[in-house]
DNA sequence: CTAATATACTAAAACGATTTAGTTATACAA
DNA sequence: TTGTATAACTAAATCGTTTTAGTATATTAG
């Protein structure tokens, strides 16, 4: 049960003990043998803490010190799968280490980044893992330039040198397409994000490479990330289908797969048997979906293990001592054999 | 862009203008007119505030007001789509409020509970929306008896008179079941988590009362929630499936559903297009299932709307002052004829 | 025996806000 | 003229830590 915590205070402690609230600090804080403080003393007061399960206030004790053992994790959207489990990764090992996190979602605006840093500024804050929208690079440059720790995570500024955690995203996509490719796929269509951020720039170049290597056509459908609503979104893939006559599809996202997916399921349910269908990010009903879906999946406990490395190695040392790590990791390709197509 | 905040305080703003802190501090707190700040002073305070974009330190704040502007959102597993699109939720409405919110999760683990409430007890954390594990009634009692907001929701412990949003789980269970044998099904299997918690209790007394009440057999399949790992409790499900020749399944939350389709897929596909299959809580991709799965359908936006309603309310008022708001919803029932079935 | 050093501890400033209990100057009443 | 209100502002305490710059006593060196 947790106790009704009478909410000591270091000065209590001084006073029941009949010493200074400098020697209980020292002795809490480890160091007791540094101040020369005498065993007896530094065991009467380890007794005391330990008998009134002591904890000390943290906002004073971040107010006096600067850090406030809180770092904030910003995705595009925290209730996307793909975030959500690596936010749970990231959760479990900050809090190993006596850190709390901070889940927010940017909705990968600029003006809704910017408003979250700022808010976040003024609350002492001691690291960020950010999923940086588009136009906020000069945002991430002055957070690194005031020296705090940084990690940028899916995509990153190639002229911001910037600690990041990415992964192959053209190599998946090339290798994923020439697999298409390799099982006779060959009008291949790929459907994507309108942007111009290097994760899904790289994505478009794997396919286009693939693609043009074997010289077959492109036919790709860019689809604004703040479509007007779901129906919008649903709508041009829909169009795209019915202008194309495609044989396969990449996705170069989780939640344009599910679109795609509605979209099939409700206006081309022939098509399911047929074509072949790969998609970025992998997901449990992927395996289970008629036909299964073939995916590239991206090494989310890696991804958070990564991350958080690089942050309490920052919040170690200060930031500007070393050089930005930056980290590319492999995905893995899954390939999906669907019963209809055997 | 983020201006480079040269870190002004109160102090600093006082000497710039020939003033004393505590008159800043008046005009900034709105309590310029109350105590009797003249309207020249109001104004060349509040423009050089503006003109510096001043930012008050929260912790100084919090340290001094006891209010940190920050609640704790605790749930199973944030991971899980269906808490994570509440916390999406949850996480909008606060950050409107200048709220901030702190996701985590206890695995549905008492200890994991305790260790996290204790954690946050000294962080002056101003409010708690919690799915409580089952044995930390006592502590959430004890939080609730120091004043501290405090709303529960998934589930509740009838002998301790809370805040709390729930749906109404049996009623939903009831007429899920009942759907399912107007259809023509007799052996309903009904698979859950091995708890007395309420919300799974309900869930299975809606499903008993409707198969007794037409005189049919339960058929009932326990699953502990910390099941060593997920291929022991397929296992189960396979083993149970094996066992009882079932006509259709109810599961009573999503990851079970999730578990049972893998199954399905794995060792019995050929009951896919026979199985009447409904589930609590929707995903998107139960739509797109093949076939496509029935589901009880929460409402999350209400929920989180409540939710957070309810706790706003507490950061107002001492929670002692009302009566403990218990709040419970209506899902919606979605059912979903799949092709086969046609 | 004195000076220097080490040991064991502490007073008080600091972090940056809020808030209580003033102070001064002016206005008005008796 | 004195006393009381009121307006307009402020000094200083406070929240609970950390940390700097001590002090007092004991020990050692010369």
């Amino acid at each position: 049960m947790i106790k009704k915590s009478k909410k000591y205070t270091l000065k209590k402690i001084a006073e029941k003990l009949n010493i200074s609230v400098t020697t209980v600090s020292f002795v809490l804080n480890g160091q007791a043998k540094e101040k020369k403080i005498s065993d007896e003393m530094i065991a009467k007061v380890l007794a005391y803490v330990k008998e009134i399960d002591y904890q000390p206030n943290q906002l004073a004790k971040s107010l006096r010190t600067g850090k406030s053992k809180i770092i904030v994790f910003m995705v595009e959207d925290i209730s996307n799968q793909f975030f959500a489990s690596i936010a749970r990764i990231i959760e479990d090992l900050a809090y190993k280490k006596g850190y709390k996190v901070i889940f927010c979602s940017n909705e990968n605006n600029d003006e809704k980044a910017r408003d979250l840093i700022n808010i976040f500024k003024h609350r002492q804050i001691d690291g960020y893992i950010i999923i940086p929208s588009p136009g906020i690079e000069n945002d991430i440059r002055s957070l690194i330039e005031e020296g705090i720790p940084v990690v940028l995570f899916d995509r990153y500024f190639p002229s911001l040198d910037t600690n990041y955690v990415v992964i192959d995203n053209e190599h998946a996509s090339y290798q994923g397409t020439k697999h298409l490719i390799e099982n006779g796929y060959k009008k291949i269509g790929f459907i994507t994000i309108d942007t111009q951020q290097n994760q899904m720039v790289n994505r478009m170049r794997g396919y286009q490479i693939a693609v043009e290597e074997k010289d077959l056509n492109s036919n790709i459908l860019r689809i604004a990330f703040h479509e007007n609503g779901q129906d919008q979104k649903k709508l041009k893939i829909k169009k795209f289908l019915e202008a194309n006559d495609l044989d396969a599809i990449l996705f170069s996202t989780n939640y344009l797969t599910q679109s795609g997916l509605e979209v099939l399921h409700e206006s081309f349910p022939e098509l399911l048997g047929k074509l072949g269908i790969l998609t970025f990010d992998d997901h449990e009903f992927f395996k289970i979906h008629t036909p299964s879906i073939s995916a590239i999946s991206q090494p989310k406990k890696e991804i958070a293990v990564n991350l958080m490395n690089v942050m309490l190695q920052l919040l170690k040392k200060p930031a500007k001592d070393s050089e930005p790590k930056n980290i590319t990791l492999n995905t893995e390709f899954i390939p999906r054999v669907s019963s209809q197509h055997r």
